[in-house]
RNA sequence: GGGCGCUUAGCUCAGUUGGUUAGAGCGGCUGGCUUACAACCAGCAGGUCAGGGGUUCGAGUCCCUUAGCGCCCA
């Protein structure tokens, strides 16, 4: 035994870590039998961010419960990843590096690279894939520092990355398996596209934003004769107009509907149809209806059947060719003139030129109308998005609906009413997934297409990789039967030039950590996983599309529960944005509480309750852990003092006080079992201080043994006290260790041998049993003592307190009325009592229940 | 506009199937160097449970309603 001469939390983190990774603390041991293994599948963090306070709050959460459960006897298998993939790490590596990918460029060698703030320079695709290599490296080892330096119980040694060999054989396997099986479809539809970051995105990457716009009203020409005016925010799409709608019960265009219209400009001919889209409250009630402006557009055309008529290409430019409107045009050379003078702008300047047009053509009606409307955003964009037509690949999800809804009420949901937000997310889905990605750091869809003699691409003839040969990437590696020289040559080859999206990867961080196709045995121990922890923003992403793989792939549920963290708000309550520049880094306060302080403030957010960053919560955390340093380092010095050679008899203080500690345990325990690590951090704390408070003070002296002259201290109470004592402080260390891992650990090396981490969780009745045991007692049913030597201590303290005096002053009276019970219970404890609060007499008197304290 | 959640002490939050006098921590105040810990200990004060209505022997808890806050979706 070792017991240190003070207690200091300096260093222990560092000291600890290293122990824990030179023992293999945390190694998952895939021989262990199935039923055994308590897997976690954590979101794998984007690197590419910086370091945020939130992101130790879910993953301590995991923590805590992957503790528990590693007590349990449980092998835990908890690995941890980083997500690599996508926009966030090529444009930090833009930012960071100074350089653009251009794909047409060849790969350089020795790449210079230009210094910071210089104009970007144009690299080859395979050197910008090497810096992003080159910076995720980096990004990853500041967030391994952070995670172990909070103590995560993880094993290091099976981190996965989202990009990798790895990621791409499993992505692309799982991407053949859905096509195969017939899950996958490759589509030239609308799609909504970033002009700025030239790619598509999908569903769940959107934002609406509140812009301001402007209504024009448009005069429409009706074939029967007669007019309607539209109201429209983008005129500029007037030669992409196919149709006018109006609402089915809108009696105002009752007759016009069924009927032409001819546009303005351009002379051509459209149907004016009904829907009930159409908002009759909206401008006039009558809208025109473009391929395409927004989504509603996109519904309309497919459900009018209506023809497609694109002008804008994929940087958000009207495009050169008029032939799409002079093909239908009555006046096709007037058509082509209004044209010519659109082409070539940006939405925003074409608006202005088609406004002038109109309004020389008499078409415009008054002036335009200022308006704030929601617009659809990339999250990640600052221009509003296009809906371009394009070929891309999906995966079917509206077929799936009912299937994905019946699995989400399968998963236990914390808190429960988590479910409801993917079950209206589920319900809301209007698309299939898009999963192209026209990006370059990504996993490459792993297809190439014939080209045929006439040097056109025959993409509805996709050849497949063949699983054998993964990962590969179609841009450097010819398919099978072709070789690189045919590479996109009359009668040869052409790649799919696309990657996949990030979330096609990311949802199957159970497979790519479980070991699919690569551990057979281990993947079938660990998969289905028992518990997804993450935060509530990416129910709809995460969350959601990791369920979908799950259920496409295995037709199983990944896990079988979700415990969903709320936000870390900064200390004012308010969300952290880098825009408001309120973002708390969780280092500088690692370096001032320590990690068990922070882990203590992480505990106290429940599921799905937000929590500020409180360095108030934090400071009492690393009180706790001094506390138990120096409660444990007290009971050991007490325990290894000289003793008056007494065996142990039995104390009913002693036994009451052990007995509490099992209650308070199977509470913990029963807590911990419903994932709710609040509250069992509660119970085990609040009894922690119940007995640095109470009953360490009542059996002090006891303890010390050898003091002369006081009342009723014998050799076998003194080793009784240390025996609870010891017991009492062995049993706390090991309920508290998921939670304060550094300070438990700590305490236990003292005097235990191997790692508390590794220890048994408190079991049902252990501490009074092993009391009953050290004692030689047959089994005795524990009393009320410790409850009432509690109530009395505070009694006499109140009445020291309330006379300003020491706890030393001696108090000359204790008179303690009640039933026999009670008289009985207290007459057990006076010894201790009086020792503990300097009492010379009590009086015991039967009747109604009454203490009072006489100094 | 729709959905979900929240409103309890100065602050942050517990409060289980409705059941004694509504709890904790922090902060505040008053004391105490008590030989594990002054980075500590003891004690005290502080609440119309957001407002209104209802069900009930009994409501912080259940129902209705109003107001405010937050988040998600459109």
């Amino acid at each position: 035994m070792e017991i240190p001469a003070s207690v200091s939390l300096e260093g222990l983190e560092k000291k600890w870590q290293e122990v824990w990774e030179a023992a293999g603390v945390y190694r998952f041991d895939s021989s262990a039998p199935k039923e055994a293994v308590y897997s976690i599948d954590t979101p794998p963090p984007t690197v590419s961010g910086s370091l945020h306070i939130g992101h130790i709050f879910s993953y301590t959460h995991a923590d805590i419960v992957a503790r528990y459960h590693r007590m349990q006897g449980c092998e835990v298998f908890f690995p941890l990843g980083w997500d690599d993939n996508g926009v966030p790490t090529e444009r930090r590596v833009q930012n960071y590096f100074g350089v653009r990918c251009d794909p047409s460029l060849s790969y350089q060698e020795d790449l210079a690279l230009p210094e910071a703030g210089k104009i970007q320079i144009p690299v080859s695709r395979r050197n910008f894939i090497e810096l992003c290599d080159q910076l995720t490296a980096l990004d990853e080892a500041a967030f391994e520092e952070l995670w172990r330096k909070v103590g995560l119980s993880v094993d290091w040694s099976r981190t996965y990355t989202t990009v990798g060999s790895r990621a791409r054989k499993v992505s692309q396997a799982a991407f053949l398996r859905l096509a195969a099986a017939g899950h996958i479809y490759q589509s030239d539809s609308p799609t909504l596209w970033d002009v700025d970051f030239q790619t598509a995105v999908s569903q769940a990457e959107l934002e609406d934003r509140e812009i301001e716009g402007r209504y024009h009203r448009i005069r429409f020409q009706l074939e029967q004769g007669g007019e309607v005016v539209i109201e429209s925010s983008r005129p500029e799409l007037l030669p992409a107009c196919v149709a006018l709608v109006c609402h089915p019960a809108d009696q105002r265009y009752r007759e016009v509907v069924g009927t032409l219209a001819i546009t303005p400009l351009f002379s051509v001919p459209v149907p004016v149809i009904a829907h009930p889209l159409a908002d009759p409250e909206k401008g006039t009630g009558i809208a025109m209806v473009c391929t395409f402006g927004d989504l509603t557009d996109v519904i309309w055309w497919r459900e009018a059947n209506l023809p497609l008529r694109l002008i804008l290409d994929r940087n958000g430019r009207i495009t050169d060719d008029a032939s799409v409107v002079t093909r239908v045009s009555r006046t096709p050379s007037d058509a082509a003139e209004s044209y010519a003078r659109l082409a070539g702008k940006r939405a925003a300047g074409a608006r202005e030129e088609i406004a002038k047009m109109l309004f020389a053509a008499g078409a415009l009606v008054g002036e335009a109308r200022p308006v704030v409307h929601p617009v659809k955003f990339y999250e990640k964009g600052d221009r509003p998005l296009e809906v371009v037509a394009s070929r891309q690949w999906f995966i079917r999800l509206l077929t799936l609906k009912e299937r994905l809804i019946a699995r989400g009420r399968e998963l236990d949901w914390l808190p429960p009413h988590m479910r409801v937000r993917y079950e209206d997310w589920v319900t809301g889905l209007n698309s299939d997934w898009n999963i192209s990605r026209q990006r370059y750091f990504g996993i490459p869809v792993p297809v190439w297409y014939p080209v045929d003699g006439s040097g056109s691409v025959r993409y509805e003839q996709p050849i497949f990789a063949s699983e054998a040969d993964l990962p590969v990437d179609p841009l450097a590696e010819a398919p099978p039967g072709y070789n690189e020289v045919q590479r996109d040559q009359p009668g040869g080859f052409a790649a799919d030039r696309d990657v996949m999206d990030t979330w096609a990867t990311s949802s199957l961080t159970p497979q790519l950590a479980g070991g699919w196709l690569e551990d057979d045995n281990l993947f079938a121990k660990v998969f289905p996983m028992d518990l997804r922890p993450q935060g509530q923003d990416i129910i709809r992403t995460w969350l959601f599309y990791t369920v979908v793989r799950s259920e496409l792939g295995f037709s199983a549920l990944p896990w079988r529960s979700a415990m969903i963290s709320g936000f870390v708000l900064d200390p004012d309550r308010k969300k952290m944005s880098k825009s408001r520049g309120n973002v708390v880094t969780p280092m500088p306060l690692l370096e001032r509480f320590g990690a068990d302080a922070l882990r203590y403030w992480a505990a106290g957010g429940r599921s799905g309750v937000d929590s500020a960053t409180d360095e108030g919560r934090m400071k009492v955390g690393r009180r706790l852990a001094i506390k138990i340093g120096n409660a444990t380092r007290f009971v050991l010095t007490i325990v290894a003092s000289e003793s008056d050679g007494g065996e142990p008899s039995l104390v009913p203080l002693d036994l009451a006080m052990l007995a509490e500690l099992d209650a308070s345990m199977e509470e913990a325990t029963a807590a911990l079992q419903a994932h709710d690590y609040t509250r069992a951090l509660e119970t085990v704390e609040g009894f922690f201080w119940r007995f640095c408070d109470d009953y360490l003070e009542l059996v002090k002296m006891r303890a010390y043994g050898n003091q002369d002259g006081l009342a009723g201290a014998t050799p076998q109470g003194t080793a009784s006290a240390r025996a609870a004592l010891a017991i009492g402080i062995e049993v706390l260390l090991r309920a508290l260790a998921p939670f304060l891992p550094f300070i438990t650990e700590e305490a236990w090396s003292w005097w235990m041998p191997g790692s508390v981490h590794r220890a048994a969780w408190p079991q049902a009745g252990e501490a009074a049993r092993r009391y009953l045991e050290a004692t030689g007692s047959a089994e005795t049913s524990p009393g009320q003592h410790f409850q009432v030597a509690s109530e009395l201590l505070a009694t006499i303290r109140k009445a020291k307190s309330e006379a300003k005096l020491s706890m030393k002053a001696p108090l000359s009276e204790l008179l303690v009325a009640g039933d026999v019970a009670l008289l009985r219970i207290a007459s057990e404890v006076l010894n201790d009592l009086a020792a503990a609060g300097v009492v010379e007499s009590f009086r015991l008197d039967e009747g109604e229940r009454a203490v009072v304290a006489t100094l």
